[in-house]
This record gives structure tokens, sequence and C-alpha cells, in this order.
DNA sequence: AACCTTTTTGCGACTCAATTGCATCTACGA
DNA sequence: TCGTAGATGCAATTGAGTCGCAAAAAGGTT
């Protein structure tokens, strides 16, 4: 599933294009990456991916991924490692997402699934959090984010 | 509400007796600035509200805070700026909690509020996710976190 | 195809929350 | 009161992420 990455690259051209921005080589290279894998990756996990075609500087890798997240192709999660992981938005692979507008539609919502074993993070666009969220009066909610720790698949 | 600290000490030295583990001056002011707070609070947050009482280091603040969440009195909520915030359990004030087995009861579920603008991180006692989680099958839920994002009632 | 302007990139230095190692101190049971 | 497991203080370290700035593209224009 990994080595699919070379395969992913014009994928990864094809949505930056959409964007209207510069399509750039770190650009892709961080893009097609995110393609190529299942889940949630840290920014540890791309750029030793991507080293092995490209040499991009670690803060190259910083930023294209902060601006993947500000052009709505990519979302960032909070680890309880104090370390964000990155994923792509469900249709983002498909269209080419929306443009620089972002920051979430009316009450943008997630749920994932990190694993207490082998700490991978999925993303499951499954489920929707929809819970009866009773919040004091004149809270108001722009964004709900749904966070499932346990066992995966595999390490049970 | 900030001013409650030193009528909070002898509840937080009550509570942590109730462990059986030792009573010590940092501990007993951690714990009490914890109750003193109607939100959740940083660790400098907390060393801040210590040092107008004591003289404790920074470290210990820390240690404290990590083994009050061990003890299962308080718990961590990770927030969008890395930085780790406390808050007590719910019933942490009044009984005094379980002992250090702890690591959650089966599918222990917490939902937090994060105001946009002023930061504050509050804890939904109220809320139970309850949502209709599909999990992909050999996954298991150990835990459960519902992060809500938005404006709160007094910077709306 | 060479040119120009705007963005990106690379690099070094830096920030800052959190952690670690170790010597010293202390809570509390014997 | 004493002994010791456990807690604390201090200094140094880690590591993710950020900043400033000069050099290097990207992509439209001529």
């Amino acid at each position: 599933m990994k080595l699919a990455y070379l395969a992913k690259i014009p994928q990864a051209q094809a949505a930056l294009r959409a964007t209207g921005e510069r399509v750039t080589e770190p650009r892709v290279a961080v893009l097609a990456t995110l393609l190529s894998s299942d889940h949630a990756m840290s920014h540890l996990d791309v750029a030793a991916m991507v080293a092995k075609h490209h040499t991009i500087d670690r803060v190259t890798v910083y930023r294209v991924l902060d601006w993947l997240v500000g052009v709505s192709i990519a979302h960032r999660i909070a680890g309880d490692d104090r370390v964000w992981r990155f994923m792509l938005n469900p249709q983002a692979s498909a269209q080419g997402a929306g443009k620089k507008t972002a920051h979430h539609a009316p009450s943008h919502a997630h749920a994932h699934f990190t694993c207490n074993t082998c700490g991978q993070t999925f993303c499951l666009d499954k489920v929707q959090p929809k819970m009866n969220v009773k919040l004091p009066t004149g809270f108001r909610t722009t964004e709900v984010d749904l966070k499932i720790r346990g066992l995966c698949a595999e390490c049970k």
C-alpha cells in the first residue's frame, strides 16, 4: 500500500492544478504521499516517505501540510502525543476540493479512531457523531471532533 | 471564583488522603488550584496560580498533574495549541476517586467545549456522546472523546 | 523563448512545552 | 525518633513546530 506512491503522482498533480494554486514538486510529493496512505500521517511520517524520492526540507513539508489544510484538501488531527497528524479530506482525492475559502462548512464534523497499541489513526467517514448535545445556553457550535480510542483490527 | 483557592485546601487534602498516597505540599496546592477552577487549566495556568502562595518548581507541577491523572483525580485534554489542559474528573471533588488502577472504566467518555475566541475549555458532563458508531469489524472501543469548538456564552 | 512578478523553498536560528537524570529532601510507617 | 520508599528541585535536554530572510522557481506576459 505504501508503494503506491509513484502511482499517485498524476492524481496529486491533477488535484493541485484544480486548486488554481501553484503546482510545485514539494506539494506534489506530499500530496501523493498522503494519497498513498490509508491512515493519518505525522509530519515525520510524511517527511520520511517523501525523502525516499526527493530532497525536501523539513520546514517545507510543514508548510505544505499546513497549506493543504488551508485549501481544504487535508485536515489535521491533534494526537495524544502532541503531534499533528494529517489526512486527506473524504472527497479530496476524487474532485479537486474547494478553493481557499475553507474554514469548515457549517458544523463540520469528523470522527477518528486511534489504536492504543500501534498508534495508528484512522478516519471514520462512516460515523456521523450526531449526538444529542445540549450545550449550556449561549454556546454555539462550529465544529465537532469525535476521537475514539481502542484496539484496531490488527492489534486486537 | 479564582479566590476560592485557600478554601479548597482542606478538600484537596482530604481527597489526597483518600488515595492512600503521600500528601505533599505541591499536591495539595495543585489540586486546590484545580478545585477552584471551572474550566480546564494548562500547566502554565496552574503554575502561575500556585506561585501566588507557594514556591514550587515547574517540573514538580508537571509531575503532580501527571500523577493526578494517574490516580484518576483529573484528566488531561489535548488542546489545538499542543498544550495539555487539566481538569478534575466529575466525582473527584466529592469522593476520593479510585486507586491507581485507573486507566478508564469500560468505555469512559468525555465531552469538552473549547471556545475559538477566548480559548477556554470546559467540560460538558451533561453531554453523553452516545453516537451510533459503527466501527470496522475487529475494532474495539475503550475510550471516547468528543471535542466541540465554537463560541462560548461570553464571547458570542 | 527570454522576462517579470509573485510565491515557494531552503537554511539557520529560535521558541517553548514537556521530559530526563541525579542529588537532595521528606512523608509517614515502624 | 529513625529509616526508607517516594517526591522534589535544579540543570540540562528533547523535539515538534515556527520565523526571517535570501535565493530559487512557477506561471503569466510580451
